[in-house]
DNA sequence: TTGTAAGCGTTATCAC
DNA sequence: GTGATAACGCTTACAA
């Protein structure tokens, strides 16, 4: 509403004065600085971020894009993220993706427009489009939760690797040895990572043959389809692993629609798990990561990056994953 | 990076030129406009929405207000909202409260500096202080979830008293008698409303008097400790209603850890439903509220506000809760 | 201790 | 069809 210049005018002084007050620069005599900050009073007046902004080239905001907020591993992440944020007078911008590599696009050139500081990505996909993208426009990255094959970003994510060697290696202790994996699209570097950890393991176990992989997407409706598949496949497989929470659900659904108990009959396990504050009666076996650290590392990433700290080399930060065993796996049933 | 300007030179042309090629507006020649557009693709010149802002006085940016998006209802909410605003075009910038008024008053002010056009608002307690800033700058504002008393501000938000009273009611018609409430803030409207649902309901039954409500916050925390507090009351309730999700998993902890079960020795409903899509084992019986379409409309409020095309009284748009009947709720237990 | 002028990147207005 | 100029609100020099 009211500028700077309107202060100026109602204390009588110039609007560098008015400035000078509010930045608490230079020097500036009692008395007119009490007559100021009254004027800002009386008026309501707030600076005008945007012309700051201009001139600084500096806009203290950020851009979050990621594929669903909705899903609570991402949720958990963005709140890390605009905690850190916060605290060091950063605002954030969110954007949903829906895994759309088009939809990712867009909102960069948005945000790149209005000149945000800098981006936390969760690619939609292997395409280094993005990161080149912002490179070109020098706008600092930090990639989410996946990696980007051939770019050289800063990175934060977890060991998909691990978590899903551990989690398949639980399955074959229990004795299981047809496991399927219902993975996300590997175009998405957590589903290559998953199916590399499920291969190790099953390699070691000397069952690579044993291997049976379905490919989907990342949500209810992908596990529903995959599982779809997997239950017509002879002979069925005794323990199924998720490669994330919704395909999780989808699986379950199938499984129940079926008629099959978890884990009498088939023992179901999963990447990612649900925040306590919504458990009430935790069930999966899971590989939890540490999300909303997740969120804060990246972010303390990104902005030790525009402070111009950041080392010249990019880093990868792995955060680890911890198998937490629960009631949906257990041996696998009597062979009749 | 490059500017205006950069593209301009780089084309032959004049700054004016380069606009008028970026915006479509007014005549351009066919062979200039070529060589604009390639002058521009070979700078990856993207204009900058700073200094367009600051001529138009329009960021298209909105603000989301919110006290936790951790919470699935608010998750819910602002995706509801993100995708009503991208549509238009417009960006999110998202903050938490944690129900702190001292937040909330720091973020509005950030945004408002940030000239945000509009800001959708979760608002922490009932102070009308907000709507006063917001308004005092001139900047639109839609309520979400909550009422605020005296303020005549447009409002998106579920019909709580209703949701409380169809809750209140299924219990009794189960046959309870002792039904305690496990409310939030009474400084929230939704608690307020949800207090008068459960009390008409227990009025209309002639049990006005068996109303035994505990006040807390809307946290697993504080589901918690009133849980503890209404246990240590005798006679025992043979029903709780908890004012939100997160509180009845504190309450079930509590009911777990006494050794009770639920809905066997105890009932226990809540308001706020899990999305399907976390649903693994749907066990509460809750108040479901449409979620995404509250976010929906508040947006769709809010920029119709910013179009100039709202009508000038505030409206309150009351969406409904829906009862959901499940597996938490069932006849009280016989009587000793 | 305070003020003036110039410029951040755009675009509306008015010339040409 | 195209260009020069001023203005949006602010702050860094540089003066006074």
């Amino acid at each position: 509403m009211s500028t700077i210049g309107d202060v100026a005018k109602r204390a009588g002084v110039s609007a560098m004065t008015v400035s000078r007050v509010i930045n608490n620069s230079g020097y500036i005599s009692q008395e007119t600085r009490e007559r100021v900050e009254q004027a800002i009073a009386e008026l309501g007046y707030v600076p005008n971020a945007l012309a700051r902004s201009l001139r600084f080239k500096r806009t203290k905001t950020i851009a979050l894009i990621l594929t669903d907020i909705t899903n609570p591993f991402f949720t958990t992440l963005a709140r890390g993220i605009e905690d850190a944020a916060s605290e060091q007078g950063f605002s954030v911008i969110f954007c949903n993706t829906d895994e759309s590599q088009d939809e990712e696009a867009e909102y960069l050139s948005v945000v790149v427009q209005k000149q945000v500081d800098g981006v936390l990505l969760v690619p939609a996909s292997s395409s280094s489009e993005s990161v080149t993208f912002l490179r070109d426009r020098g706008v600092p990255c930090v990639l989410l939760d996946r990696r980007l094959p051939g770019a050289a970003v800063d990175t934060v994510r977890g060991d998909s690797e691990a978590g899903a060697y551990q989690l398949t290696r639980h399955l074959l202790d229990l004795g299981h040895r047809r496991i399927a994996l219902l993975n996300g699209p590997s175009s998405v570097s957590t589903a290559e990572d998953r199916l590399a950890g499920y291969r190790r393991a099953l390699d070691e176990a000397g069952l690579s043959s044993a291997a049976s992989v379905y490919e989907g997407s990342y949500t209810v409706e992908g596990g529903y389809r995959t599982a779809k598949q997997m239950l017509a496949a002879a002979p069925r497989p005794t323990a199924v692993f998720a490669a994330n929470n919704f395909i999780a659900i989808g699986a379950l659904r199938v499984l129940r629609e079926a008629g099959l108990r978890v884990p009498d009959n088939l023992s179901l396990v999963a990447f990612d798990d649900l925040p306590t504050t919504m458990m009430i009666d935790p069930f999966f076996t899971v590989i939890g990561q540490p999300a909303y650290e997740m969120g804060q590392r990246a972010t303390q990433l990104l902005l030790e990056h525009l402070a111009g700290q950041s080392p010249a080399e990019p880093q990868e930060i792995v955060l680890p994953a911890q198998l937490i065993v629960r009631r949906s796996s257990g041996p696998p049933p009597a062979e009749i």
